[in-house]
DNA sequence: GGGGAGAGATGCCGC
DNA sequence: GCGGCATTTCTCCCC
């Protein structure tokens, strides 16, 4: 435990990635203020001085804490303490340690950012380039912009040169997904005088958004756009097994 | 690595949690698609077959699979592929594994689930039973209660009899929690065909949210509940370092 | 299994 | 820093 705790300590000022197993109580106070009985977890402490403590089950750390924590070890009669603190978000950890099960610390080499496609932003983009898709005549003048009334997804006329606001969603369209659009186009309307249309476009729909859609006058469009992830190494035959 | 190959596969037998480093791509393809080029990370698999990758830096995994994935490991040539299928969610995740730095694999126990304090049921449970905190006279009859008008916080009288919808937040309320608010209270008149009041409670709130607030007739309470974890052990003295 | 809502949400981008 | 919003959100509860 001794040689466990000089470990730890030189790992952390070397920025390594280390991660251990323990048995161990784990006490949090912040924003909230937890508390979780003895048990065998696993802890990874980051070179950002993050840290992550996860149960045996679940893909969600238990108790964590964020980036710039402060790490300080303790030795005791029979544990140790580690102590995690982040005086800015005024957040605390504490770390009991009883048994230390395995225990690794290693630089990790890695600069690469993740790639990814498929979500709204990709889904408002497609949509500018294909409006017709949403329907036939709307015209969208801006995407994605921050105009005065607020975050638009997209801002266009429609056939009728009535001026219709856009919200995208990549999955089901809820309540909320409602009154966010709904906040829209009283916004646009009340600044612009006129007939303001607002359109959800989504996969799908719950039916009490959609009675609420129909309540405001609103419409949904049924969408579901392609992913797409362009890169050289061609990603099509990956995913047969 | 062919050793590793067999450590892996029977370590996912036998419902390990199972750490390793590797030099690696990961490859996603589900909700939305994702590549993330080679580098070093952190691979976790759990007894429930959940999946995290981490990246050396950052609190959040870069990649993940739910629990109930499926394992399945091929050697290649020069590196070897970890194949992560979860048919029901029709999500895929694959790692081509070029090195590997450690790998553990261990039987944890941990039965024990967290306790916490601090959330917005305990907000609206204390205010349940001191709801002057809320408004001289106000009172509350029904308290996280699904009714058919959704669900609300607290739902009561005020000092005039009023019926009045009460709305807690944590933290800063804004946008989103006032037009929920608006919603409940819509729901509720549109029925009892009567006035009905809106009030949020929170510590604090954005001053675009007070003003849409203002708008629509609500009012704003600012509460800061106390934190309470009971508990035999006292944790008073414990985040004094 | 879907809907609805909170979360110690996190992370991103904008002002 | 806060605000506003999406997220492969995740998790829980309830229908």
């Amino acid at each position: 435990m001794k040689d466990f705790q000089q470990k730890l300590e030189s790992a952390v000022q070397s920025g390594h990635t280390i991660v251990f197993s323990a048995r161990c109580t784990v006490d949090y106070k912040g924003r909230a203020e937890a508390h979780l009985p003895e048990g065998e977890r696993l802890i990874i402490i980051k070179g950002d001085r993050s840290v992550l403590v996860h149960q045996p089950l679940g893909s969600s750390p238990v108790n964590y804490m964020k980036a710039g924590t402060s790490v300080k070890v303790v030795k005791n009669a029979d544990s140790i303490l580690v102590i995690l603190s982040h005086d800015a978000l005024r957040e605390y950890l504490e770390l009991q340690l009883f048994d230390i099960g395995f225990f690794d610390s290693r630089k990790l080499n890695d600069g690469r950012k993740i790639e990814l496609a498929g979500d709204e932003r990709g889904m408002s983009d497609w949509l500018f380039e294909n409006p017709d898709n949403i329907e036939q005549g709307f015209r969208p003048f801006s995407r994605e912009e921050q105009t005065k009334y607020g975050f638009l997804d997209l801002f266009g006329t429609d056939k009728d040169s009535t001026l219709t606001i856009v919200e995208c969603k990549r999955y089901s369209v809820d309540l909320a997904a409602v009154t966010q659009l709904r906040r829209y186009v009283e916004r646009v309307k009340a600044d612009v005088q006129k007939p303001v249309r607002g359109i959800l476009v989504a996969p799908k729909i719950s039916p009490n958004a959609e009675r609420m859609l129909r309540d405001w006058g609103f419409s949904f469009k049924s969408v579901q756009p392609p992913l797409r992830l362009d890169r050289s190494k061609s990603q099509s035959d990956l995913f047969q097994y």
